[in-house]
DNA sequence: ATCCAGCTATAACATAGGTGATCAAGGATA
DNA sequence: TATCCTTGATCACCTATGTTATAGCTGGAT
């Protein structure tokens, strides 16, 4: 279906790989490959951890929610995403992990994934890479439900999962796949379902996106950035030389 | 002036260190100390990472700004807290980073990391559980904003500094020292300093907080929590059991 | 081809929290 | 003691977003 993992596509954003390090990642994925059927919950609150877990196709979400029923969406897995790097260090854990779609998991031992990262020190910085990264993307979402206004702070979410999803090579020119209803962006907003309906007509209206049947195209990447008031350096894609130390 | 440094006693809560293992901490941290004094910033987005800071004495936060001066206090750091293992593989900050008080650091260079991680598993392992619980606190932030009341989300916060404070012995009995203005608490919260202001009157006249002269008194903190919502699962201080592998 | 559940759309109304302005209180500095 | 500056307290008014309700779509299951 795939000639390369997404994780590979994904880490090699950062470092070039062997095809001794690649050769390692398809061993390891392959391994523990699982399917998970849409809105589906794959790890609950309170589990022990056990697995690493890779998004290999598909697309999930960790939820954490309160008493009371109130639920919010802090992050988006999409292919190539590792949940919790070193995860199992932790007794329990603190948070929900569900699926959107239909999604394949890899479920990565503790054992195989010390071995990968003893093995392959390449993989093992690019991985780190990847957990900065997936760090800082929680920090923004932290600016953007504490500052954003609602019409700033969707027109960010969609610009960060349009540039995440090109990362790994799932869009299709100015327009990508995108199965989230309004209420999952509500729950990732912070916002109500209906006023996350206004928002999206609002922007509609000002031609920054269209969105129906799990299709979003942005016709105007830029314009819809300055809307979001989006800083890309959080994804930390630019990183020529970063990996100049690395030896080759 | 501290018999032992805060970052052990932090470490220690997950795992039992070995007198070698202190004593490399002692090592690595008298090294790159350095003062800072109140209201500074100590990291500028856009800076290269070369250091890993380690904060001593005193309190700091990450923050975040948007263009028009909009900011976000993303995380609070107190004695004990390291910002940003392996920090020093990304090509750029994206954050600020600032202090309240007066502050003592320790700047740790990447070769003394690393030799301090190669050499000590015990460490490396006691500072990637430190990590994931800092990760972990950036998620709840995230549930916070995006979902509690003002009065829940100022409730929020002063629980958790609180029981992050006793962990490295910083609290006496029910009170502690918090240099917090409320400023701060807004751009924290996501809220306006007026309304952090009312939101205190409004804590006070329930009895749950006495705040004044940069003293904070919780008289019962069990309240406190269930105004909050405050479930500590994700500060992962119940580790009993979590270290068992580890050779003693 | 029909049905149904889960989506999306819209409207009228309510409110938590924001704005901007002013003043008082408490520490530093001199 | 006087001055300055930061912080905290309050007030009147405003608005972005929430609430509740209803109805119309749509696409997959049968």
């Amino acid at each position: 279906m795939q000639a390369v993992s997404p994780l590979a596509l994904r880490l090699q954003a950062f470092t070039r790989l062997s095809k001794d390090d690649l050769a390692a990642i398809e061993r390891v994925t392959r391994k523990g490959g699982k399917e998970v059927g849409a809105r589906r919950d794959l790890i609950r609150e309170g589990d022990k951890p056990k697995f690493i877990y890779l998004i290999q196709e598909g697309w999930a979400f960790r939820y954490k929610t309160l008493p009371d029923g109130r639920r919010q969406i802090v992050s988006f897995f999409i292919p190539g995403h590792i949940c919790d790097l070193n995860v199992y260090i932790l007794k329990e854990i603190d948070h929900n992990i569900g699926t959107v779609t239909k999604t394949r998991v890899a479920e990565i031992g503790r054992d195989d994934f010390e071995r990968l990262m003893i093995e392959h020190p390449r993989i093992t910085q690019a991985l780190y890479w990847d957990e900065l990264v997936t760090v800082a993307i929680q920090r923004e979402w932290t600016l953007n439900l504490g500052q954003r206004s609602a019409y700033e702070r969707i027109s960010h979410l969609l610009c960060e999962m349009f540039l995440r999803l090109e990362a790994v090579g799932h869009t299709e020119g100015d327009s990508c796949y995108f199965p989230l209803t309004q209420v999952d962006l509500a729950d990732a907003t912070g916002l109500t379902a209906v006023h996350v309906n206004r928002t999206l007509q609002e922007l509609r209206q000002h031609n920054l996106i269209v969105l129906h049947s799990k299709r979003l195209t942005i016709p105007d990447l830029a314009a819809l950035k300055d809307a979001a008031l989006f800083n890309d350096n959080y994804l930390h894609l630019n990183h020529e030389g970063a990996h100049l130390d690395a030896n080759d």
